[in-house]
DNA sequence: TCCATTCAGGACCGAAATTGTACTATTTAG
DNA sequence: CTAAATAGTACAATTTCGGTCCTGAATGGA
């Protein structure tokens, strides 16, 4: 169905919640109430973005997470790279050598250049974007992909 | 990793290799040779395939598949759904109500416009730009998103 | 008519990834 | 020193994916 995982999915829900809660530290406990999901769960994904240096952490009492950048300059590419790995859609896309079928491929390249425009379209849209959730918005998120 | 399944890969080149032999009938094992894959594997894909309706079949002696279409009139989008169904970044983006978190779920329109933006990627690409597969093309597959 | 060829449609199994949870260690404020 | 809270790791259950095989139906030729 070519989705993102579940925990990429709540990753930008949580950070989201994150998001809008302004600056100061908040703790999993408190991010995992506000998007109603499980403890462990949202723990164990906001451990994830931590390595990836979306958010910083805070050890300790009162502790917690908090944005490492303004929302304006997280994306949502940065949310799942961090989770899943580098984008691509085939194997060949993100790692070259792993398939065999390279020398006689004549896909391979095409495949990059659409990974890449879903990589794009993925950096397109801020987490700002993400809260700003209009129930309508005129100008709408730059998402249009260049008619042709 | 956010990928296409194996199988949906295979389907690429299979559909590749199948616009590129003509328009006269190709059986099943004339594909596999070509695209250096199984038979079982690759009447499987063609099955549902044929099943979408992209390619048509003939039985018996000397049967085989053939394009239910011209080559430009075929796109990755189309490959891409037959072989994992309708096009969704996340489960809700293709079917409502499936959550549970809808009613407060801010980011789930942001995902809608973002599956909406892949899905016109992959519909910018059809078989015939698959076949051309230049080593490097001047003009390019039409596939930037439009900047920002 | 009979037979070889080739697709149609399932059924099946093993491997791998995903999900969700749990447990222990480490850090920090008071 | 203690309670709060994250870091790191491990694990079982579930689901999905990848690949194979088997039986049935259609087609063309001997």
């Amino acid at each position: 169905m070519l989705r993102v995982s579940k925990l990429t999915d709540y990753a930008t829900v949580v950070m989201t919640c994150l998001a809008m809660t302004g600056a100061e530290v908040t703790s999993a406990q408190q991010l995992a109430d506000a998007a109603r999901l499980e403890l462990p769960t949202v723990s164990k994904l906001l451990k994830q973005l931590a390595h990836a240096g979306l958010v910083t952490s805070r050890r300790g009492v009162n502790g917690g997470y908090c944005l490492a950048r303004p929302a304006e300059a997280i994306s949502v590419a940065d949310i799942v790279t961090a989770m899943e790995g580098p984008i691509g859609m085939t194997e060949c896309s993100a790692h070259a050598g792993a398939c065999g079928h390279e020398p006689h491929c004549g896909v391979r390249v095409n495949w990059q250049r659409i990974s890449q425009a879903i990589r794009s379209a993925l950096q397109g849209v801020s987490l700002a974007d993400m809260v700003a959730t209009p129930p309508r918005r005129p100008a709408g998120i730059p998402l249009r992909v260049a008619s042709h």
